[in-house]
RNA sequence: GCCCCCGUAGCUCAAUCGGAUAGAGCACUAGUCUUCGGAACUAGGUUUGUGAGGGUUCAAGUCCUUCCGGGGGCACCA
């Protein structure tokens, strides 16, 4: 809808150029927002504000203008069209418009919504990567809902996605690990998961007890929290595996000859502070092992020239926890060094607090004090966990109590979205028996003209909107909001008209919208990997 | 000391490249309804709710700047 407008205004704007009374000038690209009140239509534009530079009128006169050009397209699309001050074009959709977007939603069903931003490019969003040193906390399983749920929205707006989870699998966490499971004088990590496998694991060795010990906390512990939470990751990447298959020193060499190392002090430098970076950053430590960098910077090569099957991604998409974006800048550096400069963007997860009686707790697994995602997940439950993390912004430092998450649980407003899809499915589950398939024809969409209908409408056609912007901007704690706020519409709707009714022509309409609801709806639940139910 | 993020209602959080009267949920209060599923709907913001001051702009929670407060980072750790 707002590429509609969009376009109309663009045509306006060069019509009245044309005629001579604006003067030649690019068109700056044209803002077309929905509208905050509804005394300010559905959409608005401020394009007579951004232009009345180069027109050397006054925004209102521009406006006046614009309004005039686009006279003709009241009536199919608008019902009205007006300007307010000091400039704002406000548009307000006709009935016509909305009963049309019902029958287009009917007849592309669950593929509503879908768009072709992407045009099959391949992406790849790597996220929660917590070392495997211990279950998933809530801080670090934080990243999940956020990666999966923006890897769906992408693959929804037509590019090719991809999940990725990177397994530190070696270097000296895995070494610490080794020697707490051993328990000697260097053992740092505790808890109860390190006494389980100090008796299962009869290795004397700390480096070998340590890679034992990984192995079995991420194909035992971290895979089945993830599955818990609804995510099925298409790659697995080990740190160990990169650098047996040489990808480690294949980066490397390629760094080397296009001479951005150098050594210092017997370690090996990457000078990533000719790429922006404030310093320079050491690849190869003095006694010959690589340093955590090395393997990223490998990982990232190989997701952008070397992945089987053709998977090469034009794009990956990093989210990181706060601890690490001081390795953003290196990381960045080092992509753009191998020739792939904007393909990395980095999403940085703020922490997540842990309190308990209003006091503020650090977790640490090194201290053996930490809230796993699995005990989260049995008290509370997938889906209303991911609708928990996803309603929060990347960027908000999350404040998190497990009692009272407990206590709230009945409260969370995924309930209440669920509760109106399964709503809709009993609405349609009872006009079956009496109303067997409905043939919908425009015509018979027009008598869906109560204002809770019209709101309903206009809810479910920013859909595609909410598909767009998130794919562009990657802040998903629109679906959530996006969701609430459609379930409310539907529950408004619900009040103010009955669906099923003596009146055949109006049941058969208006079953026609909550068809349509109930394929947006659920489409913006599958989209955040939360459960859809028919039944509650 | 330098760098990144944050500070919004009693609490948890939103706010569409800077847009018009800053919104939801929870909590609290008062209502609706003999219900196609009440896990619903309606109304109510409570000294002046954007940490404090200054600046840019037709327009600032959003951009610039100073300060205050919180979190994170500044390794040949990961």
């Amino acid at each position: 809808m707002r590429k509609i407008i969009r376009n109309l205004i663009e045509k306006a704007v060069k019509e009245i150029q044309k005629s001579g009374e604006f003067p030649k000038f690019e068109t700056p690209s044209i803002l077309v927002e929905r509208s905050e009140l509804k005394v300010h239509g559905d959409y608005t534009s401020n394009i007579a504000m951004k232009i009345s530079g180069f027109c050397k009128k006054n925004p209102m006169e521009i406006a006046n203008l614009l309004v005039s050009e686009l006279d003709s397209e009241i009536g199919a699309i608008f019902e009205k069209i007006e300007i307010a001050e000091p400039g704002f074009i406000n548009f307000f959709l006709s009935e016509k418009c909305l009963q049309a977007k019902i029958k287009e939603i009917l007849s592309q069903k669950d593929k509503f919504g879908r768009l072709n931003l992407g045009r099959g490019k391949k992406v790849q969003v790597e996220f929660i990567s917590a070392n495997p040193t211990g279950p998933l906390t809530v801080a670090n399983a934080r990243g999940g809902p956020l990666g999966d749920t923006l890897a769906n929205v992408l693959e929804m707006a037509g590019f090719k996605t991809e999940k990725a989870y990177y397994i530190n699998d070696e270097g000296n966490q895995v070494l610490i690990l080794g020697h707490s499971v051993l328990k000697d004088e260097n053992a740092q990590y505790k808890g109860s998961y390190i006494d389980e496998l100090n008796k299962r694991i009869k290795e004397k060795d700390a480096e070998k007890a340590g890679k034992k010990a990984a192995k079995i906390i991420i194909e035992e512990m971290i895979k089945k929290t993830v599955k818990n939470l609804g995510i099925n990751y298409d790659e697995w990447m080990s740190e160990e595996w990169l650098r047996k298959k040489s990808f480690v020193e294949k980066s490397l060499n390629l760094l080397n000859k296009k001479r951005f190392l150098y050594q210092k002090e017997g370690a090996l430098y990457f000078k990533s502070s000719q790429f922006g970076d404030e310093r320079d950053r050491v690849v190869v430590k003095s006694d010959g092992s690589k340093t955590y960098l090395a393997g990223d910077i490998a990982y990232h090569k190989y997701k952008f020239d070397s992945p089987p099957g053709g998977r090469k991604f034009s794009k990956v998409i990093d989210i990181f926890g706060a601890d690490h974006h001081g390795d953003v800048p290196g990381l960045k550096a080092a992509v753009e060094a191998l020739g792939h400069k904007g393909k990395l963007d980095v999403i940085i997860l703020q922490f997540v607090t842990v309190l308990e009686k209003g006091e503020k707790l650090r977790m640490s697994k090194r201290k053996g004090f930490f809230v796993t995602m699995d005990e989260l997940l049995n008290e509370v439950g997938s889906d209303a966990v991911r609708f928990f993390f996803l309603e929060k912004s990347a960027d908000t430092h999350l404040n998190f109590d497990l009692s009272l998450a407990k206590e709230h649980s009945e409260k969370n407003p995924v309930y209440y979205v669920q509760y109106s899809h399964a709503r809709i499915c009993s609405i349609l589950r009872k006009s079956k028996t009496q109303n067997p398939k409905p043939k919908i024809k425009i015509q018979n969409l027009k008598l869906l003209n109560h204002p809770s209908e019209s709101g309903l409408i206009k809810r479910l056609i920013i859909f595609t909107e909410v598909i767009e912007d998130t794919a562009k901007d990657y802040q998903v704690q629109r679906l959530p909001g996006y969701a609430r706020d459609l379930a409310a519409a539907f529950n408004q709707f619900y009040r103010d008209c009955r669906v099923i009714s003596e009146d055949k022509e109006l049941t058969r309409a208006r079953l026609a919208l909550v068809a349509s609801a109930k394929f947006v709806l659920k489409n913006t639940l599958n989209l955040m990997g939360i459960s859809a139910p028919e039944r509650m």
